[in-house]
DNA sequence: TAACATTTGTTATAAAAATAACAATAATTT
DNA sequence: AAATTATTGTTATTTTTATAACAAATGTTA
């Protein structure tokens, strides 16, 4: 299957969300309108989408909610559970982590990291804090590709550094520095204070145009 | 001034904070291409951005940075600051609380709310709790106009739909429910499974690719 | 059963964003 | 002082993303 667009990947694990929920309100089909209001974007989007991936409905007749969140998963599931490590066992690294477990069942959250001995050792729903001295070892030994960065600004940039070094290949940067990887690295900057100063400058500037 | 693209902003915001933290370093002046590397992104996309809010810098000197953070500012702040409030103090409000007061000079956070009454009255780095019940009145005097949605998906359509009624002008929704409000009400979504989800995704099939 | 309506799937078009190309300018080297 | 180099600012092009248009299918109504 061909490599798919970025914000195509993005909305398909929105519809997979969201089509649990209806199933959950005891429904079984969905049209592409009623799928497009749910995510506040257009039916032509929804089925755009849905052509990328290849899944078919019979026609008029809505999309089989259960099948297609098969077919989403098939694609943007891997077969084998990815692991994953939050780096940085502070305020937010323990709110994810409380947060994440259970959430998704193909994303295996296996272990934390930080460099404060009160820190290590400890536990927060089972997922045990380990030195980061041991980052490597553990990253090796255990097979972790994705690493949830959440340590302090300052110490960003050095261990993105260490962590490629030892072998991640994805990682969610919700620190506020932008970082350099290689270009076979994934990463995904989650930046709190620049979604707030965007939604900022289109509070002040958006309203005079539409509508 | 046109408005500027949304990409734009994003990146202005994040260009004001690597120069900050340039100055920090003591550097004054910073060519295009020291920016985009530290951005990871390229010296062309930076004048770009940079074009957009009509900046000139003298040729071949790289920019101020002192001048070029000030303009960068006079585009994306307001005059006066936004007010902003967090509607739902549990984990991640509260955490969210602690970060951002005092990060942003031109964003206020004043004000979060609950439906808990063993929150509502509490403070957290003396931001004030208060009950859900109150939240038009406090929103109309207190003139704000940004919300922080930190509620339990279960509540969050509700929510933003009173958010709506009540005057809020833009949300930043953190929720992992996709809302709808009207066209006018500017809207981010800030969803840490879909970002995890697509960092999966392409770790899985990006590397085959580049290089 | 003929006309109409609804919904999908796909191709065509438009809009937004990123990249490339390059002229202009100013500094540096020869 | 001529040639070379480095850097900006801008226009042109390409790529990516979103929207529009519409044919095909299938059900519904007259
Ligand atoms: N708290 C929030 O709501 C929030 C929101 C947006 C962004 N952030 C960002 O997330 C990051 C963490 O925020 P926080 O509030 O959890 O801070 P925190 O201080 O509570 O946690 C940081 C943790 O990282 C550990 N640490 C420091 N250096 C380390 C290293 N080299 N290796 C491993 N661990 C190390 C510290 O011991 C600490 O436990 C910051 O970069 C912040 O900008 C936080
Ligand atoms: N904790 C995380 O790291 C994290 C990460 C990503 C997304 N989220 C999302 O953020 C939201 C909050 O997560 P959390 O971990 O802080 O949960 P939480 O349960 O700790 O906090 C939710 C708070 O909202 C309050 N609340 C409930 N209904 C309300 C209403 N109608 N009006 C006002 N307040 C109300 C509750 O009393 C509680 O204090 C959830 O939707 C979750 O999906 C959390």
């Amino acid at each position: 299957m061909k490599i798919l667009p970025e914000k195509t990947v993005e909305r398909l694990s929105q519809y997979r969300r969201t089509l649990y929920n209806c199933i959950d309100q005891g429904k079984e089909r969905i049209y592409s309108h009623e799928l497009a209001l749910l995510l506040n974007i257009t039916a032509v989007q929804v089925r755009r989408d849905i052509m990328f991936i290849g899944y078919n409905s019979y026609q008029r007749k809505g999309y089989d909610i259960k099948d297609l969140i098969g077919k989403i998963s098939l694609i943007i599931d891997t077969q084998e559970p990815l692991n994953v490590a939050v780096i940085g066992y502070g305020n937010l690294g323990k709110a994810i982590t409380t947060y994440f477990i259970g959430n998704r069942p193909k994303l295996n959250l296996v272990a934390a990291f930080d460099i404060d001995p009160k820190k290590i050792g400890s536990e927060v729903n089972k997922i045990k804090c380990y030195s980061i001295d041991r980052l490597r070892e553990i990253i090796v030994n255990n097979d972790i590709t994705i690493a949830i960065l959440t340590v302090p600004t300052h110490s960003a940039r050095e261990m993105a550094k260490i962590l490629v070094q030892s072998g991640i290949k994805g990682i969610l940067n919700f620190t506020t520095v932008n970082l350099n990887v290689a270009p076979n690295i994934y990463l995904e900057e989650y930046d709190m204070i620049t979604s707030l100063e965007k939604v900022a400058y289109f509070v002040k500037h958006k309203p005079e145009e539409e509508e």
